[in-house]
DNA sequence: GTAAGCAAAGTTATAACATAACATTTCTTT
DNA sequence: AAAGAAATGTTATGTTATAACTTTGCTTAC
């Protein structure tokens, strides 16, 4: 029987380490720079917010950055623990919490899964395109498009605090090759 | 420390047994009205459909509008067992994936819940208002209001297939009342 | 420089949500 | 009434997340 009840997961990992063809369904960017700028942007702005980039908050930010791909929690704490570092469940989620709080990472709610913040200097939240072929999540570059949806709130007198805005379907690459090019995650 | 990852949860059941004072955020409906609609639409609909609407999806189905209140599967499943059904967590999963299939209910990602759907004639997704205050969830009455965000991925290339969108906040009732009206689940 | 106080991380256990896999029952059709 | 299909029962387990308490380590005031 198909499931229609199934939260959608990430495609299972593979051994391979190849860059997947489809990062954020942008081709050919150096995801180096994605996870450098990344790691300059949160020391600075905990520099700037008093708060401290422990190494294992660092290190969760940078597996979350290693791909485009959302990660759940128990794939980062199993590399944390492969690492020497503590691998029980409230590492993980202590170090996404204070990631969250900052506004240096978001949580994919129909994934369970939680990326790296493509825009920290805003603090909005994110709306996403998530696709079901690579696994990739790309944060859309603003957050005034689901301004119809807050006149309707709005409207009725309904005040809005927090939004959740995930779509999920097919990126190009995944599109035109017909799932052939399915990339599995890198991590 | 207040924990930012903590998904949004209903508040804690109560004994209490009266109609919610912001049920949908629309004062003073019917809701036994709600209730024998959402009914009659589903027994019309599943013979259209040729499928059995049996008395677990029945009682699932009444359940879930019980209230307009999104309801946990592990809720659902209390009630079902204290009635003599089986209260083994697939028969509660079952009765949902049937009903979402039909297009009968709706699956609130961000809460890990499920409500009845308002206009199951449609057959469409879901856009949601849910009240942090009384718990309420309102299904929004139209599909068209994130059209700018599927402009924005229609220009990527990207080909939404579905859509969480759910926007989280306070009603009228529980702005107003600053939190004294909250108002416990009815279940 | 050291003690107090607090933030962070360690540790153990468990809660909450969801599905796999296989057995049995019930419905429908012939 | 038998065969096949759909639904449900049953047992077990997988997956995600948090509670509660302990220990460690940083910071600041003296």
């Amino acid at each position: 029987m198909p499931n229609t009840l199934s939260q959608h997961r990430p495609p299972p990992p593979s051994s391979t380490s190849t860059e997947p063809s489809c990062p954020a369904f942008s081709s050919g960017h150096n995801h180096h720079h994605c996870i450098n700028q990344a790691l300059d942007r949160a020391k600075t702005l905990c520099l700037q917010h008093g708060v401290r980039f422990t190494p294992v908050r660092q290190r969760v930010l940078e597996l979350i950055w290693q791909s485009h791909k959302p990660l759940g929690a128990y794939q980062i704490l199993e590399q944390l623990g492969g690492e020497g570092f503590n691998s029980a469940p409230p590492t993980v989620y202590r170090a996404l919490e204070f990631l969250l709080e900052q506004g240096l990472a978001h949580r994919i709610t129909s994934l369970n899964a939680f990326i790296g913040c493509s825009h920290p200097q805003r603090h909005h939240q994110g709306y996403f395109l998530i696709c079901r072929g690579c696994g990739s999540a790309q944060e859309l570059p603003t957050d005034t498009l689901a301004d119809p949806l807050k006149q309707h709130a709005g409207a009725q007198g309904f005040k809005v605090e927090s939004e959740t805005i995930e779509l999920s379907g097919l990126c190009p690459s995944c599109q035109t090759e017909s799932g052939s090019n399915i990339v599995e995650p890198t991590v």
